[in-house]
DNA sequence: CACTTGACCTGTCCGC
DNA sequence: TGCGGACAGGTCAAGT
């Protein structure tokens, strides 16, 4: 589920919420993959310890602890981490709607929870079971496997079109949507901002990116950016269950030029925007804006 | 090495 | 109403 945009919104609101607090208990559910309590040493590290910092690395997040150990979190498709305060209007802010996906915790999708010393939970919920939480020390977590191989941060100031040009030249016969969705080449991209970026450089999203002018890849790196801002200062996208730690869903999608507006007329030039497929993902374009460079 | 495809899961929607 | 198939925000391990 969620894209860089969406981790950094639950990792803002993880840092307010649970920063200082101390971990009294966990729990599984249905847990298939690595968690970290499915294994009696590891607990040790977590109960008794406290939340030190909520950082993030592309769609990872990092949640450190006193214990010098570091919980690695990856949601994948349809992980959730729910942030439930203490009190029956507390966990939701006060005057909360009936239908809140967050009111009858733990439910079915329920995989994790971690309750701290006041009485407050955090709920690790996900409906198809991709996604997990590791236990690595924190001090080894820069040679973790994933630390290691994945690209630049598209919002760290640093980052530049040359650098995402220079990146792409070991992809150069793949798609340039391919590429960008390849966490090595550049960290956070998935399906939803790919299209977006593509649509706003104007870029066909099946053009290979040795045929892509280094002009509109240049492009490309800043509506990368531009994308991605809007989306954090909307809350993130909310396609089908995506909500952050509060239970909020995001806004961005009634934004979005493409992705889910198949049928509806460009924003640009009127021309109905078409789904298709390309590298094995549903890929939104507008037909005119975006032709195919060759 | 670079590239593509299927697998991992559950749930929902659409056509018959 | 039921049933089969396609599809869904992401990576991986295989295959070529």
């Amino acid at each position: 589920m969620p894209e860089l945009p969406e981790v950094e919104t639950i990792r803002l609101g993880l840092s307010r919420l649970i920063v200082k607090k101390k971990i009294a208990e966990t729990r599984n559910y249905d847990s298939p993959k690595s968690f970290p309590n499915s294994q009696n040493d590891t607990q040790a590290f977590l109960i008794g310890a406290t939340v030190t910092n909520v950082r993030r690395r592309a769609k990872m997040l990092l949640i450190d602890i006193s214990s010098r150990y570091t919980l690695m979190v990856h949601l994948k498709m349809t992980g959730q981490l729910v942030y439930v305060g203490v009190g029956p209007s507390s966990r939701f802010g006060g005057g909360h709607p009936t239908d809140s996906l967050i009111d009858n915790l733990p439910d079915r999708s329920t995989r994790q929870l971690i309750r701290f010393d006041d009485g407050s939970q955090l709920y690790f919920n996900d409906q198809r079971k991709f996604g997990w939480m590791k236990l690595v020390p924190t001090v080894e977590v820069p040679n973790t496997d994933f630390m290691l191989r994945v690209g630049p941060e598209p919002l760290e100031g640093s980052f530049t079109g040359e650098i995402l040009f220079d990146r792409l030249q070991r992809r150069k016969k793949t798609s340039i949507k391919a590429a960008i969705l390849d966490q090595s080449v550049l960290a956070g991209v998935g399906n939803i901002y790919a299209d977006e970026a593509l649509w706003m450089a104007k870029i066909n999203p099946q053009t290979l990116v040795k045929d892509v002018p280094k002009k509109s890849i240049l492009k490309l790196a800043s509506s990368i950016k531009e994308v991605m801002e809007l989306s954090l200062s909307k809350g993130g996208s909310t396609d089908r269950n995506y909500i952050d730690a509060e239970g909020k869903k995001g806004s961005y999608l009634q934004f979005a030029n493409v992705f889910r507006r198949e049928g509806q007329p460009c924003g640009r030039c009127g021309t109905i925007i078409e789904k298709t497929r390309v590298a094995g993902r549903g890929t939104h374009i507008c037909p005119s804006c975006q032709s195919i460079d060759k």
